[in-house]
DNA sequence: TTCATAATTGCATGTCTTTGCAGATATGAT
DNA sequence: ATCATATCTGCAAAGACATGCAATTATGAA
């Protein structure tokens, strides 16, 4: 198979991952530096199992990995550079939109970016 | 709904778009100026109809956006750093893998980075 | 051991997505 | 008008995803 053949199913499994809210919402989260599962469940209002599903598809794809500590099991992205690359997607959902929702965008850069990582400035 | 939700959602419409093998091969193709559907088949060894399809979405999304001038329906990138924008997904491919298809890679982003737009330089 | 908490797994269900193929449109050439 | 080329649309089948809920495992505390 031709090399950019091949290069764009990688890619195209990579966007496949990231391409769902909880999922993002959970790496922006963990932006910040680890956290357990428990935490995430309160912090994003989501339910247990479902977290753990996105937490153990994101494992399988070496995305995120786990640091157990007795039954708490704390998770951190492998590559905490993703998370800014999630955020630079930005630029492209301000393009489609017709003004109305840019305020959004707006704040949720801000939070995001926010809060940085402690792991990733260089 | 609160911002960091609503944006996550947004972003998630984005990846998901992007999140296609034969899409990301497009803009990747296009990155280098406007192309018509015929030449698109022929480079990318796609059937027609999935083209078609593919470009439809995208025209939805306005990621693309077309030039008629006859029978030729030619198409472009609305936001020409977006191809540059999934390229950049390629540092975290390479983290998922074992060191084989590591080839691949680097010679697919030699490709498709040597093929520089012509709308975007700045 | 028994109980509570943390996290995961399994499964059924409903919903999107992808894909191929046939048929329909539109345009330009003869 | 007729034909060939370029492109699009519609539809059905297959496959992939998301989600909720119940059940299960693992750990630490009483």
């Amino acid at each position: 198979m031709p090399d950019r053949k091949v290069v764009a199913k990688e890619l195209a499994e990579i966007f496949k991952i990231v391409a769902n809210p909880d999922r993002i919402r959970i790496i922006e989260e963990l932006r910040a530096g680890e956290k357990d599962v428990k935490t995430l469940v309160e912090v994003l209002e989501l339910p247990g199992p479902r977290v753990s599903q996105h937490l153990s598809l994101m494992r399988a794809h070496r995305i995120v990995e786990e640091r157990r500590d007795g039954r708490h099991h704390h998770y951190s992205l492998t590559q905490p550079d993703m998370a800014n690359w999630i955020i630079e997607g930005l630029d492209f959902v301000e393009g489609r939109l017709n003004g109305v929702s840019k305020v959004s965008i707006t704040k949720a850069r801000e939070l995001w970016s926010a809060q940085k990582s402690n792991q990733t400035i260089k």
